[in-house]
RNA sequence: UGGGGGCUCGUCUAAUGGCAGGACAGAUGACUCUGGAUCAUCUAGUAGAGGUUCGAAUCCUUUGCCCCCAGCCA
């Protein structure tokens, strides 16, 4: 896959895991992706996958994609599909697809050993009690009046258990640690509870127990010999519990490295929120070109590249961060810079008069199709007596430093005519309805041969070639940093975050464009056309804006 | 309050006892047929206090602040 860069630098887990195959402690590489499928991939899963695929590639190891899918009340299907697709759309490749309950066999047989080792039990109490008797920060939890149950009573009950004869939370599994740790993963965690309903989407009714994280998570890790088992921050107190299995069972221990999962400012992590935001239809769904899940991000414009230049330019650390999305920004306009074909597009058009243009003459002019890659090539652009400019290239009376077409004032059309603006028309409220300009036909091309030179060159289109677009504004969907803090995330919403504009004219050569295309709209950003737009009907989605410095000049003016 | 983790420019991140560097953001300028891109320059940081050392972001002591854990979620 050509849009892999490799990555570069070096950070605490490739260190750790460099001196892991110096040391003999592993002697092949093999990581996880370990998703559960209970929702779309977002930007905050690409930063752990793309860890876990790249410090597998560059040890010449291994990577499996293991779904995770221990709960079937929250699991479906439909996800376990939506998430190959984007991670293979971000170009991870995986050697193997597994699912956690491939082992549900093997690890009940565990659990067994475990039971017969005197390690595990059967816990009678309500879920309250469990609760309540588990302690609190400071003080120790009370052991289970079932605590003490002989091993033939809990290799019964358990079996019993897995048959199905006892309903939901009526029994669990427990691990037999010490109900006093100071550490509250390790007071005798849950291993197995009880799940009748729904059925499970791999293994349907066969199972009536379910195994909980840390009862699957390190075994499942442990059968598959993964090396290195990588995972975020949060995970770091589960790492003696994880250990702890694994030891008493003397099974392959896998290493445990945990780093900090990604913030990013004004995008919304949380599954659960994102989900109602979905569901409550404040977005069009899960690909709204405003969200940060991979396939809303698709849609919006951003490439596999970009992404993956960006999630290698914040770094593996444990420190906790909060990432500025315009760095994200950044590693789109880099990367679709370089790559993406130029046109002109006028998005609030008004209409230029070339008053001594000779009538129902058309001239092609060459275009360059980008600056930026030669082999790009050019393409020819109509131009015509009537044209398009954006309203905001023309001011009746300009601020200071305004170089940009107004009465008296001389331009270039990109890759045409030195325009002059000469007279505006108006209707009976006083709107501007045409904008009347002389050019000199010595400067076709866009050069003048007397060398005058001009402050400024705007973009245009030929008003008899254009074509009708609607143009999808985009800006950040919140209005505050962190949305996932907001009690009320409909109060947070951005109300600019999107702005239609139905009266776009883009150049002729747009005509065929189809879901994805990428271009740069000459000095106003890099759009992409939307999986919605057709031949007759047009739909373009703003990927991102261009830099603009003008903006910032006259924001500092108002 | 118990346990675990963290604290370096505004934001991320390097420096592994020896010149605190890079990126994004910001500022200024050069260049330009995109007020884009590019290039150059600049602004800006070791949480506080002690100590060890010729030398400390790094080692020690101590204080402060932030995050995570009391699901039969992952």
């Amino acid at each position: 896959m050509e849009n892999i860069p490799s990555s570069t630098g070096t950070d605490f887990i490739r260190e750790a895991v460099a001196e892991d195959l110096r040391s003999g402690r592993f002697s092949k590489i093999r990581t996880r992706l370990p998703p559960e499928p209970n929702g779309y991939l977002h930007i905050g899963h690409v930063k752990a996958f793309l860890i876990d695929y790249f410090v597998a590639i560059e040890n010449g190891g291994e990577l499996v994609l293991r779904f995770d899918d221990t709960n079937p009340a929250k699991e479906e299907l439909e996800f376990v599909h939506a998430i190959q697709e984007d991670a293979a759309w971000l170009g991870i490749q995986w050697v193997k697809v597994t699912y956690a309950s491939d082992y549900f066999g093997k690890l009940y047989e565990w659990a067994i050993k475990l039971v017969k080792l005197g390690l595990a039990y059967v816990d009678d109490q309500t879920p309250e009690e469990v609760s309540k008797n588990r302690g609190t920060l400071t003080e120790a939890g009370n052991p289970s009046p079932w605590r003490g149950r002989s091993v033939e009573e809990n290799l019964d009950l358990l079996e019993r258990m897995k048959k199905g004869e006892f309903p939901d939370g009526s029994r669990i599994l427990r691990a037999k640690i010490d109900m006093a740790h100071p550490n509250m993963v390790m007071r005798d965690p849950a291993m197995y509870r009880i799940i009748h309903e729904p059925p499970h989407h791999r293994t349907g009714r066969e199972w009536c127990i379910y195994p909980m994280y840390d009862w699957s998570h390190g075994q499942n890790d442990s059968m598959e010999g993964i090396s290195h088992s990588l995972c975020s921050m949060e995970y770091e107190i589960h790492r003696p519990l994880y250990e702890w299995f694994l030891q008493q069972l003397g099974e392959f221990m896998p290493r445990q490295i945990e780093f900090s999962r990604l913030n990013l400012s004004y995008a919304m992590m949380s599954k659960r929120k994102l989900r109602k935001l979905v569901e409550t239809g404040l977005v069009e769904g899960w690909d709204d070109p405003r969200l940060t899940t991979l396939r809303a991000m698709r849609r919006r414009g951003y490439t596999p590249t970009a992404i993956i230049d960006f999630i290698r330019r914040i770094g593996v650390a444990k420190n906790t961060s909060w990432i500025d999305y315009a760095l994200l920004e950044s590693c789109v306009r880099d990367d679709l810079n370089k790559h993406s074909l130029r046109k002109m597009a006028v998005i609030d058009p008004i209409k230029v008069v070339i008053d001594n243009y000779p009538d129902g003459l058309v001239e092609e002019l060459e275009a360059v199709n980008n600056p930026e890659d030669p082999e790009a090539g050019s393409r020819k652009v109509n131009f015509s007596k009537i044209l398009y400019i954006e309203q905001e290239d023309f001011r009746e009376s300009p601020p200071p430093k305004y170089y940009r077409l107004y009465p008296g004032n001389e331009v270039r059309l990109r890759y045409a005519y030195f325009i002059r603006c000469e007279s505006v028309t108006k209707d009976e409220a006083g709107n501007i309805v045409e904008v009347h300009c002389t050019y000199d036909p010595s400067t076709k091309g866009g050069d003048a041969p007397d060398g005058r030179k001009v402050k400024s060159t705007i973009h245009w289109v030929s008003a008899a070639h254009a074509l009708h677009a609607e143009v999808r504004e985009y800006d950040r969907l919140f209005t505050i940093e962190n949305p996932d803090d907001a009690e009320d995330t409909a109060s947070v919403i951005n109300p600019a975050s999107l702005v239609i504009k139905p009266n776009a004219k883009v150049e002729a050569s747009l005509a065929g464009t189809a879901n994805g295309d990428k271009f740069q709209f000459e000095r106003i950003g890099y759009f992409c056309t939307d999986r919605t737009s057709a031949p007759g009907k047009l739909v373009f989605n703003r990927t991102v804006t261009l830099k603009d410095s003008w903006a910032k000049i006259e924001k500092k003016q108002n």
